[in-house]
DNA sequence: TTCTGTGAACGGATTCACAGCA
DNA sequence: TGCTGTGAATCCGTTCACAGAA
């Protein structure tokens, strides 16, 4: 069943999901799709249509009620349990991501650190102490971890991204600046700031540019 | 002139500047939309036509001089000069960001630091000290700083972004979990590694969406 | 022959617009 | 009357396929 839906319908549902807890927060019981759309900058029709890849949720002639349809959504996404990250890389990056205080609230906990630096091994980042990475496939696969994080220069990114598979792992989030190969079955989702920066230049170089794309303007995320 | 093109066209351009970065320190001098396609699992076609908006850089028969086309490149995004950034909130993620290597050879200089915790004021973060949020639209008009980046927790992101703006930035980085508004001719991306997980989670959830939806496989990146 | 540049065809995602239910 | 759910229409990016230059 899960099948036949756009990849960028998955990618706007936890946006979806967020909003809907904070509406939750602000004690609001019920949300129509303009609504939601006004705080999202997505229009309501683009909402009401991704929600009817998953089923019908809302009453006709009034709305969604926030805190049902937050649960649907986060059923959907499987976030209601919680899923263990491996982080390979412990310089100044792999250390802010372990310290980053933003995945234990949402339910992904890292449990493992890894890194080639013999200097490095042993070192404790907050609760965890990074690993020898020659551990790593056995210990993902032990551990059963659930996504790999990938830290460590472009050069290694490869190499860390074919032991993770090896070790079992189906979802990278990598910050290493290489387009990575996996096969079929993995997601890789790569996060590179610097090529976020340098796709901006583009329309401060010519401002006319940034004027005229911004016409229908549309939530961009990564 | 530099209008009418796609946004995810000029986001694929500093892809293929990378890459034929990478291609130049190996030693390559002439490549092909095939080569180059394959090295970034981007159809040749994509990448032809992706030039094409911005002129004829290739020989028929041959192939794209590597060196010229980087060059190219790199003047229509604007990546021969350097630009500055700010950094607002110099918590963890403020200071992993200030602190990140990966800006400055690639000409993006941290040339300011905010932040509204008299604790934080005045702290050195690598070559910066963190100013008075107060002084912030000022400082940026002073020192003529491109682009901004926001660091701060979620609740205080769109005032952050409103008095940048007001501080003449017309291109904003945020790291905050917030779909922001900004007027037209304003640039905004976000980088939401939270939300990255989250749809990623789907995938794990229910493998078989994993393996249907990587048919024609694509390029992935924010 | 090889590979570019590009109009035309295609396909997929967004938006429209309305029937139908509360 | 108000808003959902959804087929149909539209829009836009990708891929095809080929003419033309080296």
């Amino acid at each position: 069943m899960a099948n036949q839906i756009p990849e960028v319908v998955v990618q706007r549902l936890p946006l979806y999901a967020r909003t809907l807890a904070r509406f939750l927060e602000e004690g609001v019981e019920v949300i129509s799709s303009q609504e939601l759309g006004v705080r999202l900058q997505v229009t309501p029709a683009q909402i009401r249509k991704d929600l009817s890849y998953f089923g019908k949720f809302g009453k006709q002639g009034r709305g969604y009620n926030v805190a049902h349809l937050q649960g649907v959504l986060r059923g959907i996404l499987g976030l209601e349990r919680t899923w263990s990250l491996a982080v390979v890389g412990v310089g100044h990056l792999g250390q802010a991501i372990i310290a980053y205080g933003g995945f234990a609230p949402e339910g992904f906990q890292v449990v493992a650190a890894f890194d080639t630096d013999p200097a490095r091994v042993g070192q404790h980042i907050g609760s965890v102490v990074a690993q020898d990475s020659s551990e790593l496939s056995q210990v993902l696969r032990e551990q059963k971890i659930d996504i790999g994080i990938i830290a460590v220069p472009a050069s290694a990114a490869q190499a860390v991204a074919d032991t993770m598979i090896a070790g079992g792992v189906h979802a990278i989030l990598s910050y290493a600046p290489v387009t990575l190969r996996v096969p079929e079955g993995v997601k890789v989702r790569t996060i590179d700031p610097v090529l976020v920066l340098q796709s901006m230049t583009f329309y401060l170089k010519s401002p006319e540019a940034a004027l005229l794309s911004s016409g229908r303007r549309r939530g961009r995320r990564l």
